[in-house]
DNA sequence: CGGACAACCTGGCGGC
DNA sequence: TGCCGCCAGGTTGTCC
Protein backbone atom coordinates (compact mmCIF):
# COMPACT_ATOMS: atom_id res chain seq x y z
CA UNK A 1 0.00 0.00 0.00
CA UNK A 2 1.88 3.07 1.04
CA UNK A 3 4.78 4.31 -1.26
CA UNK A 4 6.47 7.60 0.25
CA UNK A 5 3.38 10.01 0.26
CA UNK A 6 1.52 7.66 2.24
CA UNK A 7 4.47 6.91 4.89
CA UNK A 8 5.12 10.68 5.49
CA UNK A 9 1.88 11.73 6.52
CA UNK A 10 1.71 8.59 8.91
CA UNK A 11 4.81 9.94 10.01
CA UNK A 12 3.63 13.41 10.62
CA UNK A 13 0.46 12.20 11.79
CA UNK A 14 2.06 10.32 14.37
CA UNK A 15 4.78 13.12 15.88
CA UNK A 16 2.44 14.96 17.91
CA UNK A 17 1.42 11.95 20.07
CA UNK A 18 4.07 9.80 20.27
CA UNK A 19 7.08 12.49 21.08
CA UNK A 20 8.24 12.62 24.30
CA UNK A 21 6.22 9.41 25.58
CA UNK A 22 7.60 6.23 27.16
CA UNK A 23 7.09 3.12 26.12
CA UNK A 24 6.23 0.77 29.11
CA UNK A 25 5.65 -2.55 27.74
CA UNK A 26 5.40 -4.73 24.41
CA UNK A 27 2.47 -7.16 23.09
CA UNK A 28 2.34 -9.20 19.98
CA UNK A 29 0.54 -11.83 18.89
CA UNK A 30 2.21 -12.97 14.95
CA UNK A 31 5.97 -13.72 15.53
CA UNK A 32 6.88 -12.72 12.22
CA UNK A 33 6.08 -9.30 12.46
CA UNK A 34 9.02 -8.98 14.54
CA UNK A 35 11.98 -8.91 11.96
CA UNK A 36 14.73 -8.24 14.94
CA UNK A 37 15.96 -8.74 17.15
CA UNK A 38 13.77 -11.77 18.39
CA UNK A 39 10.81 -11.12 20.62
CA UNK A 40 11.86 -11.30 23.94
CA UNK A 41 14.98 -9.09 23.58
CA UNK A 42 12.79 -6.83 21.55
CA UNK A 43 10.17 -6.36 24.43
CA UNK A 44 12.66 -6.39 27.12
CA UNK A 45 15.10 -3.64 25.15
CA UNK A 46 12.45 -0.87 24.24
CA UNK A 47 10.30 -0.91 27.85
CA UNK A 48 11.31 2.16 29.52
CA UNK A 49 12.77 4.24 26.70
CA UNK A 50 11.27 7.42 25.81
CA UNK A 51 10.98 8.53 22.27
CA UNK A 52 12.75 11.34 21.24
CA UNK A 53 11.75 11.74 17.53
CA UNK A 54 10.20 10.14 14.35
CA UNK A 55 11.24 10.31 10.33
CA UNK A 56 10.96 8.37 7.61
CA UNK A 57 13.60 7.24 5.20
CA UNK A 58 12.40 5.78 2.28
CA UNK A 59 9.06 3.93 3.15
CA UNK A 60 10.16 3.09 6.70
CA UNK A 61 9.28 4.66 9.36
CA UNK A 62 11.72 5.71 12.10
CA UNK A 63 10.97 5.52 15.76
CA UNK A 64 14.00 7.02 17.49
CA UNK A 65 14.44 6.13 20.87
CA UNK A 66 16.89 7.25 23.86
CA UNK A 67 19.31 4.58 22.70
CA UNK A 68 17.62 2.60 19.65
CA UNK A 69 14.92 2.96 16.67
CA UNK A 70 12.15 1.56 16.45
CA UNK A 71 11.80 0.95 12.79
CA UNK A 72 8.26 0.05 11.07
CA UNK A 73 7.60 -1.07 7.46
CA UNK A 74 3.88 -1.12 6.82
CA UNK A 75 4.42 -3.37 2.98
CA UNK A 76 0.85 -3.69 1.32
CA UNK A 77 -1.72 -3.05 4.67
CA UNK A 78 0.06 -2.28 7.58
CA UNK A 79 -1.52 0.66 9.61
CA UNK A 80 0.17 2.70 12.23
CA UNK A 81 -1.88 4.88 15.10
CA UNK A 82 -1.99 5.69 18.70
CA UNK A 83 -5.44 4.91 20.65
CA UNK A 84 -6.55 5.14 24.18
CA UNK A 85 -5.80 1.87 25.93
CA UNK A 86 -9.47 1.18 26.04
CA UNK A 87 -10.93 2.14 23.02
CA UNK A 88 -11.41 0.26 19.51
CA UNK A 89 -11.59 0.78 15.98
CA UNK A 90 -12.38 -1.32 12.74
CA UNK A 91 -8.78 -1.77 12.24
CA UNK A 92 -7.47 -3.51 15.64
CA UNK A 93 -8.87 -6.82 14.38
CA UNK A 94 -5.46 -7.07 12.39
CA UNK A 95 -3.68 -4.93 15.22
CA UNK A 96 -0.33 -8.05 15.61
CA UNK A 97 2.22 -5.43 18.12
CA UNK A 98 1.44 -2.94 20.01
CA UNK A 99 3.12 -0.50 22.66
CA UNK A 100 1.92 0.69 25.87
CA UNK A 101 2.86 4.37 26.65
CA UNK A 102 2.80 6.58 29.72
CA UNK A 103 -0.01 8.57 29.25
CA UNK A 104 -2.40 5.16 29.13
CA UNK A 105 -2.78 5.25 25.42
CA UNK A 106 -0.91 2.63 22.96
CA UNK A 107 0.86 2.17 19.13
CA UNK A 108 -0.80 -0.25 17.66
CA UNK A 109 0.21 -1.58 14.26
CA UNK A 110 -2.57 -3.36 12.43
CA UNK A 111 -1.86 -5.35 9.44
CA UNK A 112 -4.50 -7.28 7.46
CA UNK A 113 -1.67 -9.27 4.99
CA UNK A 114 0.91 -9.67 7.41
CA UNK A 115 3.77 -8.69 5.39
CA UNK A 116 5.14 -5.49 7.56
CA UNK A 117 8.09 -5.90 9.91
CA UNK A 118 8.91 -4.22 12.79
CA UNK A 119 12.83 -3.38 13.62
CA UNK A 120 14.72 -2.83 16.78
CA UNK A 121 18.05 -1.86 16.25
CA UNK A 122 21.02 1.26 17.47
CA UNK A 123 22.62 0.96 13.78
CA UNK A 124 20.37 2.41 11.33
CA UNK A 125 22.85 2.77 8.60
CA UNK A 126 22.91 -0.86 8.81
CA UNK A 127 19.59 -1.53 8.13
CA UNK A 128 18.67 1.35 5.79
CA UNK A 129 21.95 1.55 4.08
CA UNK A 130 20.76 0.12 0.92
CA UNK A 131 18.36 2.58 0.07
CA UNK A 132 19.00 4.81 -2.64
CA UNK A 133 18.45 8.87 -2.28
CA UNK A 134 15.60 10.54 -0.74
CA UNK A 135 13.36 11.95 -3.77
CA UNK A 136 12.57 15.23 -1.97
CA UNK A 137 15.88 15.95 -0.59
CA UNK A 138 18.93 17.60 -2.81
CA UNK A 139 20.66 14.18 -2.54
CA UNK A 140 18.77 13.77 -5.31
CA UNK A 141 20.67 14.97 -8.31
CA UNK A 142 20.44 14.89 -11.65
CA UNK A 143 23.77 13.31 -12.38
CA UNK A 144 23.31 10.54 -10.00
CA UNK A 145 19.87 10.03 -11.60
CA UNK A 146 21.35 9.80 -14.92
CA UNK A 147 24.19 7.56 -13.80
CA UNK A 148 22.03 5.08 -12.56
CA UNK A 149 20.38 4.34 -15.95
CA UNK A 150 23.40 5.03 -17.71
CA UNK A 151 23.71 1.41 -19.68
CA UNK A 152 20.59 0.04 -18.24
CA UNK A 153 18.72 -2.09 -20.33
CA UNK A 154 15.71 -2.88 -17.72
CA UNK A 155 12.73 -0.96 -17.88
CA UNK A 156 12.22 2.95 -16.84
CA UNK A 157 9.20 1.27 -14.20
CA UNK A 158 11.28 -1.59 -13.04
CA UNK A 159 13.88 1.10 -12.04
CA UNK A 160 12.40 3.47 -10.59
CA UNK A 161 10.68 0.87 -8.39
CA UNK A 162 14.21 0.09 -7.26
CA UNK A 163 14.70 1.05 -3.69
CA UNK A 164 18.76 1.47 -4.11
CA UNK A 165 18.07 3.67 -7.40
CA UNK A 166 15.87 5.84 -5.46
CA UNK A 167 13.65 5.60 -1.92
CA UNK A 168 10.34 5.37 -1.80
CA UNK A 169 8.58 5.62 -5.04
CA UNK A 170 6.40 2.83 -5.52
CA UNK A 171 3.55 1.17 -7.63
CA UNK A 172 1.62 4.03 -8.15
CA UNK A 173 3.89 7.17 -8.10
CA UNK A 174 5.87 5.31 -10.60
CA UNK A 175 2.88 5.20 -12.86
CA UNK A 176 2.12 8.85 -11.94
CA UNK A 177 5.64 9.82 -12.74
CA UNK A 178 6.02 8.19 -15.99
CA UNK A 179 2.82 9.78 -17.40
CA UNK A 180 3.97 13.33 -15.98
CA UNK A 181 7.00 12.86 -17.96
CA UNK A 182 5.37 11.10 -20.98
CA UNK A 183 7.48 7.98 -21.38
CA UNK A 184 6.64 4.74 -21.61
CA UNK A 185 6.99 2.29 -18.36
CA UNK A 186 8.35 -0.18 -20.30
CA UNK A 187 11.06 1.47 -22.35
CA UNK A 188 14.70 0.77 -21.45
CA UNK A 189 15.71 3.02 -18.64
CA UNK A 190 19.52 4.00 -20.29
CA UNK A 191 17.68 5.03 -23.72
CA UNK A 192 15.85 7.79 -21.96
CA UNK A 193 17.81 11.15 -23.35
CA UNK A 194 19.41 14.17 -20.86
CA UNK A 195 16.10 15.84 -21.47
CA UNK A 196 13.73 12.96 -20.56
CA UNK A 197 15.77 12.50 -17.79
CA UNK A 198 15.95 16.11 -16.36
CA UNK A 199 11.51 16.14 -17.09
CA UNK A 200 11.50 12.54 -15.73
CA UNK A 201 13.12 13.65 -12.21
CA UNK A 202 11.40 16.39 -12.14
CA UNK A 203 7.97 14.62 -12.28
CA UNK A 204 8.97 11.95 -9.72
CA UNK A 205 9.34 14.90 -7.17
CA UNK A 206 6.05 16.39 -8.34
CA UNK A 207 3.87 13.57 -8.00
CA UNK A 208 5.30 12.65 -4.65
CA UNK A 209 4.49 16.31 -3.29
CA UNK A 210 0.92 15.98 -4.87
CA UNK A 211 0.50 12.47 -2.66
CA UNK A 212 1.68 14.12 0.44
CA UNK A 213 0.13 17.76 -0.37
CA UNK A 214 -3.13 15.19 -0.33
CA UNK A 215 -2.21 12.94 2.81
CA UNK A 216 -1.92 9.78 1.14
CA UNK A 217 -3.85 7.87 -0.84
CA UNK A 218 -6.65 5.80 0.83
CA UNK A 219 -7.56 3.02 -2.56
CA UNK A 220 -8.27 -0.26 0.50
CA UNK A 221 -6.72 -0.12 3.55
CA UNK A 222 -4.58 2.90 3.68
CA UNK A 223 -5.62 5.38 6.63
CA UNK A 224 -3.93 8.31 8.13
CA UNK A 225 -3.00 7.23 11.81
CA UNK A 226 -6.43 9.89 13.02
CA UNK A 227 -8.09 6.98 11.18
CA UNK A 228 -9.30 9.35 8.11
CA UNK A 229 -8.89 8.11 4.21
CA UNK A 230 -6.18 10.83 2.50
CA UNK A 231 -7.57 12.22 -0.63
CA UNK A 232 -4.52 11.45 -3.28
CA UNK A 233 -6.21 8.55 -5.15
CA UNK A 234 -8.95 11.23 -6.16
CA UNK A 235 -5.95 12.93 -7.69
CA UNK A 236 -4.63 10.64 -9.95
CA UNK A 237 -3.45 11.03 -13.48
CA UNK A 238 -3.32 7.92 -14.21
CA UNK A 239 -3.20 5.07 -12.29
CA UNK A 240 -6.21 3.21 -11.65
CA UNK A 241 -7.64 5.05 -14.54
CA UNK A 242 -8.10 1.84 -17.19
CA UNK A 243 -10.52 2.26 -20.00
CA UNK A 244 -10.64 6.06 -19.01
CA UNK A 245 -10.12 8.97 -21.49
CA UNK A 246 -6.25 10.38 -21.24
CA UNK A 247 -6.48 13.40 -19.31
CA UNK A 248 -4.31 15.19 -22.13
CA UNK A 249 -5.43 13.77 -24.84
CA UNK A 250 -8.52 11.73 -24.79
CA UNK A 251 -7.45 7.89 -25.59
CA UNK A 252 -8.04 5.09 -23.76
CA UNK A 253 -5.65 4.20 -20.86
CA UNK A 254 -4.35 0.90 -21.18
CA UNK A 255 -3.06 -1.38 -18.75
CA UNK A 256 -0.34 -4.08 -19.42
CA UNK A 257 2.26 -6.03 -16.98
CA UNK A 258 5.27 -4.38 -16.33
CA UNK A 259 7.89 -5.91 -13.92
CA UNK A 260 5.19 -8.01 -12.56
CA UNK A 261 3.37 -4.93 -11.65
CA UNK A 262 -0.09 -3.57 -12.77
CA UNK A 263 0.70 -0.61 -15.01
CA UNK A 264 -1.53 2.20 -16.14
CA UNK A 265 -0.30 4.27 -19.29
CA UNK A 266 -1.58 6.59 -22.42
CA UNK A 267 -0.62 4.93 -25.10
CA UNK A 268 -0.27 8.15 -27.31
CA UNK A 269 1.19 10.66 -25.07
CA UNK A 270 4.00 7.69 -23.46
CA UNK A 271 4.76 6.12 -27.02
CA UNK A 272 6.50 3.01 -27.43
CA UNK A 273 10.32 3.05 -28.33
CA UNK A 274 11.08 1.39 -31.73
C1' DC B 1 22.93 -8.14 -14.88
C1' DG B 2 18.20 -8.89 -15.07
C1' DG B 3 13.91 -11.30 -16.06
C1' DA B 4 10.50 -14.58 -14.39
C1' DC B 5 8.39 -16.43 -10.61
C1' DA B 6 7.36 -18.05 -6.03
C1' DA B 7 6.80 -16.73 -1.14
C1' DC B 8 4.87 -14.27 2.41
C1' DC B 9 -0.87 -13.35 3.76
C1' DT B 10 -5.80 -11.84 3.68
C1' DG B 11 -9.79 -10.01 1.61
C1' DG B 12 -12.62 -8.06 -2.15
C1' DC B 13 -14.55 -8.63 -6.57
C1' DG B 14 -16.19 -10.59 -10.91
C1' DG B 15 -17.63 -14.72 -13.26
C1' DC B 16 -20.11 -18.95 -13.49
C1' DT C 1 -25.24 -18.54 -2.34
C1' DG C 2 -20.98 -20.91 -3.15
C1' DC C 3 -16.67 -21.72 -5.19
C1' DC C 4 -12.71 -20.27 -8.09
C1' DG C 5 -9.46 -17.51 -9.87
C1' DC C 6 -7.50 -13.08 -10.05
C1' DC C 7 -6.01 -8.82 -8.17
C1' DA C 8 -3.90 -5.69 -4.64
C1' DG C 9 0.14 0.22 -2.46
C1' DG C 10 6.15 -4.30 -1.16
C1' DT C 11 10.28 -6.89 -0.63
C1' DT C 12 13.30 -10.94 -0.81
C1' DG C 13 15.21 -15.04 -2.54
C1' DT C 14 15.94 -18.58 -6.15
C1' DC C 15 16.63 -20.19 -10.67
C1' DC C 16 18.08 -19.56 -15.40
Amino acid sequence: MPELPEVETVVRGLRGPLIGRRITNMWHDWARTIHSPGAAEFAARIAGQSITAVDRRGKYILIKLEHDALVVHLKMSGRLYVADAESTNEADRWVHVRFDLDNGQQLRFSDMRKFGRVYLTNDLANLLGHLGPEPLSVDFTLAGFRAGMHGRKRAIKAQLLDQEFVAGVGNIYADEALFRAGIHPAAAAGTLSDEESARLRGTIRDALQSGIEHEGASINWYRKPDGQKGESQNHFTVYGRTGLPCLQCGTAISKIRVAQRGTHFCPLCQPART
